[in-house]
DNA sequence: CGTGGTCGGTGCACTTGTGAACACATCGGG
DNA sequence: CCCGATGTGTTCACAAGTGCACCGACCACG
């Protein structure tokens, strides 16, 4: 197992780099580089040239957030391990549209979009896979504007913090009422009434900076079913990057 | 101006296409296939293999809807002349993620996603042109993410009205306010009291089964800005296919 | 000319979310 | 140990949007 031809091997802990085969890695793995980023850090900001491609690993997660005329801005999409950001639709050398900030800090693979596009040309299957993820990032930010459009405060709120548990695997989702209001778009306080709500019915405790998801399947119940749908599309494109039969 | 040697020609009348020089022009050209399509006219729906690039010409106006649990399709964004739909971003062979839908009939240029992929494999600039559309594809879809979770109804409803007067050149919008609210996902006899708020002010009339734009300006100080900053984005991204100095 | 179906305008009771205000809890640093 | 900064719980008056009901207007069709 530790040595399958095929495996992840020691990779970074990042969905798409695992999904490639041994072949195909290696035609990014020299150019990869590791790097830590704390939270809030800034990777892109609207109107950048975007030279980088960064690899969220583990429970590391940035946000996506598109400015207003009010200088709030707004949250619209999360990416985790199941993703990448930077140039992944535009193949990059194109302004940046989003601001886009680290999360939850942690570890990122990251390397040069120019590099990327040199390894995509030597390998169909590379390809193939940088274009379906694309197709799913796509997909995410279709669902987003679905669910803002339809879904009430309390259903996106339980669906926010479902998946940052789900990214993060831990009940503890470090987090005040403040931004999370802010990402919602919504009044600070209506959101510690969400919270409230919540509580009193035991699906969560709260702390100072954090919620502590206490049953999960009940939050999942006041979720609306957008993460589900999108987790759906994911998993019918990135399946079939390589021919059906083996791996 | 007939006989521009890299003028748009006698062209279907859609930016992408017309933006091309005749050289690269000429690699689609032959595979193009002019149709009528009317309004309410499926093109794609959730699930299908995306086969074939269509590329609404003239007034006509496409409508991307994705589903929800009730089973009411929530409108998502529109494409007119400006750009396409099918496989831009995963170069078809996929399941579609949306419900495609004509809104206002007319003539589309279109052709198999296989045939625009042999293209693009033969011009740099073509895969420039559409990497390019596709970002400002995305931008679209984050900007009407970020508008659905901060701006009103009325703001909502007067950018979709301002948005299809501007591609069909038209100050009447066909359009019954049953429609506009499940675009907007809000119910029917509110978009009939913010319609009447509009006609209070001279703003505009209403007919049965459409809306007559007086005063554009008003309209537009009423709407968000949503529409302008995608512009602003296409504009900025599309401008630099063809390398700067000439065109 | 009449009739039935769709569409538009409006009243009403109700829920959801806003924005400001204030008191209190928590935490880190001097 | 106190202080100031930040985060939380709650109230209140209000605005935005819902869902239903009903009536009248318009239109296509026989």
């Amino acid at each position: 197992m530790s040595k399958h031809p095929d495996g992840p091997g020691d990779r970074p802990d990042n969905n798409l780099l695992r999904t490639l085969r041994d072949a195909d890695f290696a035609l990014l793995g020299p150019y990869l580089e590791v790097t830590a980023q704390d939270a809030n850090q800034l990777l892109y900001s609207p109107g950048d040239n975007v030279e980088i491609v960064h690899f969220p690993c583990g429970p590391s997660l940035v946000s996506y957030l598109v400015g207003n005329e009010d200088g709030r801005d707004v949250e619209t999409i999360l990416v985790g391990r199941e993703g990448a950001v930077g140039g992944i639709v535009s193949f990059g050398h194109l302004p940046a549209y989003c601001r886009i900030v680290v999360k939850y800090g942690g570890s990122f693979a990251r390397l040069r979009v120019t590099q990327l596009e040199a390894a995509k040309a030597k390998s169909l299957t590379l390809r193939y896979l940088f274009a379906r993820y694309a197709d799913c990032l796509l997909a995410q930010v279709f669902q987003s504007t679905a669910c803002n459009a339809i879904h009430s405060i309390e259903q996106r709120a339980a669906k926010w913090i479902l998946s940052a548990m789900d990214r993060t695997g831990d009940h503890v989702v470090p987090l005040t009422h403040e931004q999370l209001a802010t990402m919602l778009g919504v009044g600070r306080s209506y959101t510690s009434r969400v919270m409230q709500g919540f509580r009193a019915e035991q699906i969560l405790e709260t702390r100072r900076g954090a919620v502590v998801v206490r049953d999960p399947e009940a939050l999942k119940s006041r979720a609306c079913l957008c993460n589900e749908a999108v987790k759906g599309h994911f998993d019918s494109v990135l399946r079939g990057v390589y021919p059906a039969g083996e791996d």
